[in-house]
RNA sequence: GGUGGGGUACUCAAGCGGCCAACGAGGGCAGACUGUAAAUCUGCUUGCUUUUGCAUACGGAGGUUCGAAUCCUUCCCCCACCA
């Protein structure tokens, strides 16, 4: 017999809160739940990689799941855990975020299950021909507003000195509005999400019970933070995206290998399909020899396969290998190609290079975004090229240093990596 | 519509005529120490040059002044209260 996904979760670290106690004894039969994305960028970020495997958990469970990406909502921007307006991004953008966001989930929910295949919808396509005056009559009639004001995201807004848009305000509606469109056409009782959506989705629930007289229910999932309390994956402007061209796998990788020994285990259960008996051993192990690292190798290997599948998992641990191993003399470019496929880079003509100061070479590659920007991190002995200390700024790049005529390899720091192509 | 308070670098937040490329904190980057961890210590954090400058920059546009983030005008935006 099947686990129920209520327990499940809650072993894994990924139940926060439900709305009605009665949702364990509602899921030991089939149910369709569904989870609604934002597309605020064009790729997922590791941040949204919990609510998918929530999403997997269920349908592992045996319930049928719906990914929503919020195409129509996007437009309006959620106020849910901010503190401030959004702003808005053009109809352009979030049609193009859509699409990417389409493409990443696709790639983590089983869409050709036997029995229950995973469903993907845009609420752009029962929200945008929505009139406001239908809506208003329709929907609108059904919200008080003293249960709106109420709202914890609304409260806060409203206390804080940014206050609130009419739009921003309004956002509930919409999300509330998408349960019910749900509820009706796929038979969906279930909505879930992170914990800042509980009044989003009780909004819903709530809208459902006044127009259909029916029930239905909300799950949340704890926010990840590391230990810091900060946001999962999204130190300033470091977010990890689900996306190869946005984040090479090399990096995925080595974000995850990196994770504090306090995150490790935590993240091993919330991130990773791995049985809790496994992560149990590995936590044990880590305790005793925690330089060895299991924990943290098999989490980015977990993470990596997962994301850009096996070859590109191989990829990034030969990557590293090389670049955290030995030095890389006697290397030929060939090889050097073949272990940093993934490893950011750009081409320069040999003009560019050769004979040119090192600072030059920096910026163009792009390690650097600018001279100064160069400059200070050869001061501070951070620049390498070719895995060698570059010693002062005076250093130009000379044809000796260019590896089989057609290949240079600049470091900043002890894992930021940039291969230059010469053509 | 009225009154009052605001808009400063990635974020928070000082400055309120020259000493301001702008205190401080956080974040970020780099160095040392380590286990590609944490904690700690150090340096950096607009661009170009070099260490002396130059150009941009304190919501937008003008103005006063030898000189403005700082004063004035006007516009935009935000907050609170009143209508």
């Amino acid at each position: 017999m099947k686990m129920n996904v209520v327990t499940l979760l809650k072993d894994r670290g990924l139940f926060e809160d439900m709305t009605s106690p009665d949702l364990p004894k509602v899921l030991e039969s089939p149910c369709t739940v569904y989870a609604g994305f934002d597309p605020s960028s064009d790729s997922l970020q590791a941040g949204n990689y919990v609510t998918i495997m929530v999403l997997r958990h269920f349908q592992r469970c045996g319930h049928k799941v719906i990914a929503l990406v919020g195409g129509a909502t996007g437009m309006i921007g959620d106020p849910s855990g901010k503190d401030a307006e959004r702003a808005l991004l053009d109809e352009e953008t979030v049609i193009r975020n859509t699409e990417g966001i389409r493409e990443n989930l696709s790639r983590f929910l089983d869409f050709d299950h036997p029995t229950a295949p995973a469903k993907l919808v845009n609420n752009m396509d029962w929200l945008g021909a929505y009139g406001f005056i239908t809506f208003l009559r329709d929907v609108g009639k059904h919200f008080r507003m003293g249960a709106m004001l109420g709202r914890e995201s609304v409260q806060r807004r409203l206390a804080g000195d940014s206050g609130m848009s009419y739009t921003e305000f309004s956002y509930q509606m919409l999300q509330a509005y998408d349960f019910l469109e749900l509820r009706n056409r796929e038979e969906c009782i279930i909505q879930v999400g992170g914990s800042d959506q509980w009044g989003n989705i009780t909004a819903g629930i709530e809208l459902i019970r006044r127009l259909n007289g029916k029930q239905a229910y909300g799950l949340t999932v704890p926010l990840i933070c590391d230990n810091q309390g900060q946001k999962f994956g999204k130190s300033e402007g470091n977010a990890m995206f689900l996306d190869a061209s946005k984040t090479s796998q090399y990096d995925f990788y080595q974000f995850f290998l990196r994770s504090e020994d306090a995150d490790v285990i935590r993240f091993l259960k919330v991130f990773t399909e791995v049985p809790l008996d496994d992560i149990e051993a590995l936590a044990e192990e880590h305790g005793s020899h925690p330089e060895r690292r299991v924990a943290h190798k098999r989490l980015a290997e977990e993470m990596t396969r997962a994301v850009h599948g096996e070859a590109g998992l191989s990829m990034a641990q030969a990557a590293t290998g090389v670049l955290f191993g030995e030095s890389m003399q006697g290397l030929k470019a060939e090889q050097l190609l073949g272990i940093f496929a993934d490893v950011p880079s750009c081409e320069l003509t040999h003009d560019d290079v050769s004979g040119q100061n090192i600072l030059d070479v920096a910026l163009r590659s792009g390690l650097c975004k600018s001279k100064g920007d160069a400059r200070r991190l050869i001061q501070n002995g951070g620049l390498y090229l070719n895995n060698d200390r570059v010693s002062g700024v005076e250093q130009s790049v000379s044809d000796s240093d260019i590896i089989d005529g057609c290949l240079l390899v600049l470091k900043s720091g002890k894992r930021n990596y940039r291969l230059v192509r010469i053509s």
